[in-house]
DNA sequence: TCAAAAGTGTTACAAATACACCCATGT
DNA sequence: ACATGGGTGTATTTGTAACACTTTTGA
């Protein structure tokens, strides 16, 4: 039988809401992922994703948001939610639900003053140690939704510097994708969306040569997305 | 400064966490959501999902189930998370996060006298009236990832009845994507992955000459994936 | 016999794949 | 002058999209 009056709420549960950020950056050819060591008890000491409890006044998102701020001095970072991990025995330390967020940032951007700070470190993401919690999950679960995301949507430009190469534009999808792509069906494809502006410099940090560098073009992206063509690559 | 003790927990501020049932149902050529009048204050009487309070020593995704299962009398049906709603302002009798999880039931399966105890009705999805909160934007979310899940992987299937008819399928397909497919592509597409299992019986119900009944093999489905290849329509 | 939905094949076009050589430059 | 990665074009295959008629059967 319902309960019908407004003293319906206070008979329910309340419990902690956390949120967890899935941190990814890209360097070197590898993804990567922040990671830092726990100041709190229980499991203080051991390697953690950055999470936060979310405060009484405080949307869920915003509280990702101020952790993601907090420690690597970011803002406007391409910030997902990816799922709620609700399970009653996932924390010892009391019923606490995490609603796990997945981040992508340009990996030359952060403060590393600030991320050193806070003892975080960027872990290859194939050498993860055992991380608190079901955290070890939530990776799994932020690697595959970037893997599938990857393929229907141009995310992956949130984890280059503004401006970047073709050739690393292809290492980004071949660590994300992990197999091999073909230089030239690449290449012709990803300009063919026409969401590539082609400047007028080079880089030559990975040839003698040197390398145009583009820039995304969020403008002609929408225009893209609106005539109902996806961005699809391999 | 990270405080560095247990009672690190208890300084956190607990809330209401609550889970929202967004179900989908297909009949007579149209996708249907079920939906009932709310019983607790604030709000009674106006249009709601189904949802409840997650309780204390109950894990998220088995509350939603006990929802389904209480208003439908039906178990083992396709759940799926869709997104936290988390801000602050939400619900205006307390801070209340929600998860939304939407489901795909077959229509002719539930529990009629239950559903109707409940004062529950199926509506047609584009004859929504307005819903308490924000649960008219957790049904369009809902949607938009039915429709984009649907393309690549078989989730329609969940919406039909086991033994179905190629003609069937194709009506719901055509209802999620609210666009026409040509009936000669569709059938040699969905057939080209050799997950259905023709059978020898004929529905009849929707022409004289009846239609042949096939139903999903999931088996096959499981190969396919593993194969690496992806079931993809339309 | 006719109305109404089920079922079937082929052709044209578009997209994806496979594949090999020349270019530019710093050392 | 050579080693290194950057950049380009074409042919083949594969998949997608367009399209019209015959079949079955109950009323």
């Amino acid at each position: 039988m319902a309960v019908e009056t407004k003293d319906f709420y206070v008979q329910q549960d309340k419990m902690y809401v956390a949120t967890d950020c899935i941190i990814f950056g890209f360097d070197a050819g590898k993804l990567k992922l922040l990671i830092f060591k726990r100041r709190v008890e229980p499991l203080m000491g051991e390697w953690s994703l950055i999470g936060s409890f979310v405060k009484i006044d405080e949307d869920v998102d915003e509280a990702a948001k101020r952790i993601l701020t907090e420690i690597t001095g970011l803002e406007n970072v391409f910030m997902e939610e990816l799922k709620t991990y609700g399970a009653t025995n996932r924390d010892p330390g009391a019923r606490c639900i995490s609603i796990g967020q997945y981040a992508l940032i340009r990996i030359e951007d952060y403060d590393k003053e600030l991320v050193e700070k806070h003892g975080a470190i960027w872990y290859d993401l194939d050498e993860i140690p055992n991380l608190v919690l079901d955290h070890n999950q939530m990776v799994q679960d932020a690697l595959g939704r970037l893997r599938r995301k990857a393929r229907y949507q141009p995310i992956g430009f949130e984890l280059l510097p503004e401006k970047f190469t073709i050739p690393q534009l292809q290492q980004l999808y071949e660590a994300i994708y992990q197999n091999e792509l073909d230089a030239r069906n690449f290449r012709k494809k990803v300009l063919s969306y026409n969401v590539l502006i082609k400047l007028d410099e080079k880089d030559k940090s990975s040839s003698r040569r040197g390398a145009f560098l583009y820039k995304f073009d969020d403008i002609n992206y929408q225009k893209l997305r609106k005539s109902g063509y996806n961005f699809e690559i391999s």
